[in-house]
DNA sequence: CGGTACTTTGAGGCCACTCAATCAGTGTGG
DNA sequence: CCACACTGATTGAGTGGCCTCAAAGTACCG
């Protein structure tokens, strides 16, 4: 059921809740640019297949995108989720030159910059470079710590991994207090981000229910118990992951 | 057998024949810059660690270099290999802000940029910009492209795309003509490259070579000798590939 | 010639996969 | 209001790919 972008997309311009925390202190003309090439999605949308429209930049505002990669089989990779604050550059960064699908995994706003306009105004705006800059760097370190892994690294680190990650990463946005957030993927597609088939993904967070380090209600609602176990079965140091994989230091 | 960051760093301006192609066009202060902070090491050298040194951005001109990051266990994977005209900012490109580690697998002349100096730069030069955001689009293309095979994908399919994948980059830059390469990487490094054990590397590559899709002589010199199989095993299409993983299109 | 580093091959085990059936939740139309 | 369909979660059974342990082979070097 997903839809091929949404060309009928929804200029809102009711009210400016949206400005999320990373833009805050951005200038006028930042806000502006993003304010008129804003859209919203519906949940399921793909917003970019493989090269398709190679001339856009994604700036999230709100709700969960996932940048993913596809094999001839049909197995899929996600190979980053981006959230509000979140910046996706085909063609310089977030997913490269082409050969990615975006699309989005709940109801989002998005502003769509035309790459040339996107570049022209960087070139103006340094401090908008930063902020890319910085955009990148907390990318490719997830990137890193889940490629890490990805090779080795059993099932129960993996999963783990994710779930601190994304909680870590939305209490930074100002979401999920207290390490509770509702993660809008079903098991397969968190399978699909952290490299398991969906069956092992239910065994493996099953297992951590049981162990009494999560638990979870009605699709996805989780519940982070045990925040220093589930750390150590991750294998890492909550405190130092946290300057490494959130953009805004 | 790793030397912790040889200090003695030769500074190396006999001659010239290190302009990588990447950085022929550029301008003579950028070459400049890249000159007064060239430095030498050998093989195996550490060059930054975990969060070390956390101000340089590192300018490969020769030789083959490592990132990787290590599970508490000691696993140990490697993120992504850099060739000559490949850029490293750990501050906010190529490696993140902190905790990978980088080492060089040959012998290397690096340009070891201060951070500071190197972004007072940027900020003068908007083609050194450029080539930056390429050279880390192209990284993150590579990136996707294994994470893709480390998720899903067999040991066939993430050996042959590395091999592929490190032929074509060699071949962008005037390296191994023909299908004919030398990898300055053990099996070890390279199952530490595609996640998988050494063991398992010896085994796929022996296969390989078995059905005539590779060579190997003395200590990993590859000769490729039907690549379309190669391509088919690693799920490529050789064109494809080679516009995304190549920054310099 | 012994030492070291790396590759190669065998044997056996475990983790995660696939296949498949059941269950739970949510609509949807009669 | 209920039967039906549909999507997603759960659990079991069996398999296979990759791992580990281990031993032998090969090249290089002091």
């Amino acid at each position: 059921m997903n839809h091929i972008c949404t060309t009928h997309a929804v200029p809102n311009d009711t009210m400016d809740h949206h400005s999320v925390k990373p833009f805050q202190d951005m200038s006028v003309r930042f806000t502006e640019l993003l304010r008129s090439n804003r859209r919203s999605f519906q949940g399921g949308t793909i917003l970019r297949i493989e090269g398709g429209d190679s001339g856009s930049v994604y700036v999230v505002q709100s709700g969960w995108l996932a940048v993913s990669k596809s094999m001839s089989d049909g197995a899929r990779q996600i190979v980053d989720i981006v959230l509000p604050g979140g910046i996706i550059n085909p063609s310089s960064a977030d997913a490269s030159v082409s050969s990615v699908q975006l699309e989005t995994l709940s109801i989002s706003t998005v502003s769509v910059v035309p790459s040339v306009a996107w570049a022209r105004f960087l070139e103006t705006d340094p401090q908008a470079r930063d902020l890319v800059t910085l955009t990148i760097a907390a990318a490719l370190s997830r990137m890193s710590e889940r490629m890490l892994r990805l090779g080795k690294g059993t099932a129960q680190a993996r999963v783990a991994y994710a779930l601190i990650e994304l909680c870590m990463r939305l209490a930074a946005i100002g979401g999920g207090n207290g390490g509770v957030y509702h993660l809008p993927l079903t098991q397969q597609l968190l399978g699909e981000y952290v490299g398991l088939s969906s069956v092992h993904v239910c065994r493996t967070m099953r297992r951590m229910t049981r162990d009494g380090v999560i638990t979870m209600s009605d699709h996805m609602n989780i519940l982070i118990h045990d925040l220093d176990r589930l750390a150590e079965i991750a294998g890492i140091d909550v405190e130092t992951l946290k300057g490494q994989i959130i953009g805004n230091a």
